[in-house]
DNA sequence: TCGATTGTCTAGCGCTGCTAGGATCGGGCC
DNA sequence: GGCCCGATCCTAGCAGCGCTAGACAATCGA
């Protein structure tokens, strides 16, 4: 027994030293830097031993955007349960987001941007990332306002953080008015 | 003179040809089927035809981008034109908005998705991303409110309807609520 | 009519994601 | 203790990718 054992957890060391190496290698070189045969030689095993854990790089991605979601849960609620009163509550929460998008970019390119195969806005859904959309939720449900679903609040108040998130980063958004942008985002979306 | 013109004008559209059958196979069959190889194929020329237009793939990609821009800006101005007063107006341009978003999602894929190198928010800016930047703020720009930089509200309000474009069509958010969220996003972000 | 220029194609380079099939290693049984 | 068999891993290779060098043909000016 204490064999098989062993193998297991050192197949799940590898697993996760996969998933650790690819999150490391996209946030070094890019997502294009990520190929099956540098990952490979990274954790120092050869090509197929990658597809004996994962049934492609795209479920690589997927694993480092479960990762991140996870990750980002943390950094929400932290920030949220650290503010007083519901404003400072939501401006934490965005600046959280942003902050987390901003200094995770592969990560955040795993999990909104590229394809992972993940479910979303489904029952099959990950459990991660209904937790993170659940930690969204918490916070903004308290200022969606009378009579506005909370969900369907939180949707279009994360929907805003996601364009302002993937726009800046593809430079698309002057960068020096970061901060204003989030204010003003948070003054009208919210009802406080 | 006249046999050069005759040239000139069969290149100029080969090029658009190329654009042309690029957006098409991209819409047809997503942006992973456009390979050159294909390209080449579909407007019955060899590869190498593609890189005496273009530097690359990229460059197609930003081609097809710039003409979706342009289309986009057409559209916008159309809508809003077409709608009276100013709550009207942002409703409609937001609907023509995530309309062109979802009819067109190689489009514009190649617009905000994708790396077509295109600059974004500088001098150096095509004119045609600068002219729908500019077809948004003609509209929003009136319902800002007071104290609050139009071109600033501008891209809040972009890049909340860039965010629930690209999170509905890569399926992170219910389909059924689309109308409730712009909505919504009207509701709260603009000052009328 | 000839040389130069322009335009196009064939062929191929180095890379990608992915996989078939052989070698090797180690646990369990006699 | 020694052998066998299954699990594990690697070498080698496939088809396709973006891109380009160099050969070839067509066309223009003299």
């Amino acid at each position: 027994m204490s064999v098989q054992e062993r193998k297991q957890r050192e197949r799940a060391d590898r697993e996760r030293l996969i998933v650790a190496t690819a999150r490391e290698l996209a946030e070094q070189q890019g997502w294009d830097a990520v190929t099956t045969r540098r990952l490979a030689e990274r954790i120092e095993y050869s090509q197929p031993v990658l597809y004996s854990h994962f049934r492609g790089k795209r479920e690589i991605i997927g694993a480092v955007a479960l990762e991140g979601a996870a990750e980002m849960a943390v950094a929400l609620r932290a920030a949220t349960s650290a503010a007083d009163g519901p404003r400072a509550r939501v401006t934490a929460l965005a600046r959280t987001y942003l902050d987390f998008a901003e200094h995770n970019p592969a990560v955040y390119d795993a999990m909104f941007r590229l394809d992972g195969g993940l479910a979303f806005a489904k029952e099959d859904t990950p459990e991660p990332l209904k937790d993170a959309f659940a930690a969204l939720l918490e916070c903004l449900g308290e200022v969606a306002g009378n009579g506005v679903d909370p969900g369907l609040f939180t949707e279009v108040f994360w929907a805003a953080l996601h364009g302002l998130a993937s726009l800046s980063r593809a430079g698309r958004l002057p960068p020096g008015d970061a901060e204003r942008r989030v204010d003003l985002l948070v003054d009208r979306l919210a009802m406080i």
